[in-house]
DNA sequence: TATGATAACGAAACCGATTGCGTTGATTCG
DNA sequence: CGAATCAACGCAATCGGTTTCGTTATCATA
């Protein structure tokens, strides 16, 4: 595979490079013929420009970095998979970093991503650490997914949370429970605030109080749901509420797979609904009763608002909001008592 | 956030460019003193160096890439948040692709890899395409994981697939099942074709002919292990096996879910061992006996294969085991006739 | 026909690093 | 004390592109 340079075409071709660069760039200043006959050339010999070169030199990568808290979750592998689908297809090269919800992680990576002139950044982690000042004034396109800041200039995807947390509880609701638990997610999430939110309104909707009611919060993993689950458990049975909302999928599955261990009953002591539908949250065995985000339809939204806000600076500013949809599978069932 | 460069570096404290680049790279031809002062200078300021220039410059970047077959998968998503952490605590970048199983994606991301100047590669994805002399005669380190192709002259760290697939095949036999099906994974998937020959090696020595018993193959999705669940399910009974090894958890997953949705109990109709052990076999209410390769392992070693054969270019090759175990739970039990 | 405008192209600087080579100064050795 | 040696440093080329600016050729217009 010989490696070609811009000099070896325009030495080939008997011209400068400057001109190989303006025709491949689509530039102005060169003759249509020769333009031709240098595309020609570029496609017959299939060289590609060297992306560093064209960083080092014209400022932008094609490289868009994607910021999430952890890939193991398949929430956000889902959302990775179809974001670098579609940029791949466009021509960018997407670059996956795990903060694992640590905050420092997340500000050297966006360090990193402007120092290599990335073109863009997906945020989708949870925190709202200092980025702020850092993001705004960078030529850096911004594209935030399920999360905001006051003041922030870019396009974003979020899904209506508050509604999320509003129909789950309301499902609950509705199915005669009014001791209803909820297990939130980081501190400083958007998304956990809002769902939260959602909860609140809808208990209180029925006059229902929720300050005294079981209330913990996972750092979304399956291991901290099954540590909660555990707790919980060994909770006396008249403390525990006869049904619970969770924040995320991996939470619920470690959750109920503790509960089932230690011999309960899911939903006949405990109806669950929680967020995101996994793929796995619909298979047998499973069958959990969640909140969907469409999650490929998010990632296609910040696909195209990331290129469009990179290859249109003077782009109008969109905030998309997905409309989330309950889900109801086999982990809720009408309240009885005892 | 001020960018410094390293000139400027080099004229506030009134040295050359040279001589801040062989003091940062600990390179000989400066003086003790002024070496010292200059690292001081340049943590204080908390100066980087631009990646891409120094790509261009001295031939290879800090990236490596990670090519596999699908993020969504959590086996993959495993390995890949495990080599990502690992080598970003190197200080190296790693770049996540999804080649969906895809040779023409993988043989383009392997390019340009290698126009980029990655500093190396780690080939996760089961193909065997023309990587071969592409890849060999590139100034490029490559690991392998789970793959291998003659002549091939890198490190690699392989699960031992035969016994994977032997011992998987001994569990079912030691509990009575003769009739078992095999469902495999793609073609050209070194590890597909190993395990299958486990599973042939433990029929045999039982005295058991396999070509005539159920045989299906399975990109290794759960929606595929779906499908080929359905199609069982409208197999006359009698034509169907007691117990079938399969190629990977998520296909294990999907055929199940299919299996019960019919009506079909497992582990009483049907017993199944597959093959990955991800996070979720475990959970209650799926309780997968399946084979592990101890992930956070195989991706520690692969990570350490890489940056040796990275930094140190004499560096021995090596082929790494990884010893497969066999993790019993609750799909499979005893053979029992009708 | 002379003049000005415009399009097409090349020369060279530049992006931010690394590195080969040359120069300087100090040290060592005869 | 003079010469050789070597460490320490600066200069400038280089990587592969882009972009500014200047030059030349073409064309229309007066």
């Amino acid at each position: 595979m010989k490696k070609y340079t811009i000099a070896d075409v325009a030495r080939e071709l008997g011209v400068s490079r400057a001109t190989v660069s303006r025709a491949m760039n689509g530039k102005p200043g060169v003759g249509k013929k020769l333009r031709e006959e240098i595309l020609k050339y570029i496609a017959v010999v299939d060289y590609k420009p060297n992306n560093l070169a064209k960083a080092l030199s014209g400022g932008k990568t094609n490289f868009i970095g994607l910021i999430l808290g952890d890939i193991r979750n398949p929430f956000y592998s889902e959302l990775a998979f179809h974001v670098q689908r579609k940029l791949n297809s466009e021509g960018y090269v997407v670059i996956i970093l795990n903060s694992e919800f640590d905050e420092k992680r997340e500000l050297s990576y966006v360090q990193m991503a402007i120092r290599l002139n990335f073109a863009g950044v997906i945020l989708l982690t949870a925190q709202n650490g200092g980025l702020e000042e850092m993001l705004t004034e960078e030529n850096i396109a911004v594209v935030l997914i399920n999360r905001f800041w006051p003041g922030f200039t870019g396009s974003s995807v979020i899904s209506d949370n508050f509604k999320a947390g509003y129909i789950a509880t309301m499902h609950l609701l509705e199915l005669g429970h009014t001791n209803i638990g909820f297990i939130s997610g980081h501190a400083n999430s958007l998304a956990s605030h809002n769902r939260h939110i959602g909860y609140v309104q809808a208990m209180n909707n029925l006059g229902l109080k929720t300050d005294h009611l079981y209330h913990q919060s996972s750092d979304l993993k399956m291991e901290t749901g099954y540590q909660i689950g555990q707790k919980f458990m060994a909770l006396p049975k008249k403390e525990r509420p006869s049904a619970i909302v969770i924040i995320n999928d991996m939470t619920a599955l470690g959750f109920m797979s503790a509960i089932k261990e230690q011999g309960g009953c899911i939903p006949e002591d405990l109806s669950i609904v929680s967020f995101d539908d996994i793929s796995i949250a619909s298979v047998q065995g499973i069958d959990l009763t969640t909140v969907s985000h469409d999650t490929t339809n998010m990632s296609l939204k910040a696909a195209n608002l990331i290129k469009e806000s990179i290859e249109n600076p003077a782009h109008k500013i969109e905030q998309i909001i997905i409309n989330p949809k309950l889900k109801i599978r086999k982990t809720t069932r009408p309240y009885h008592s005892k």
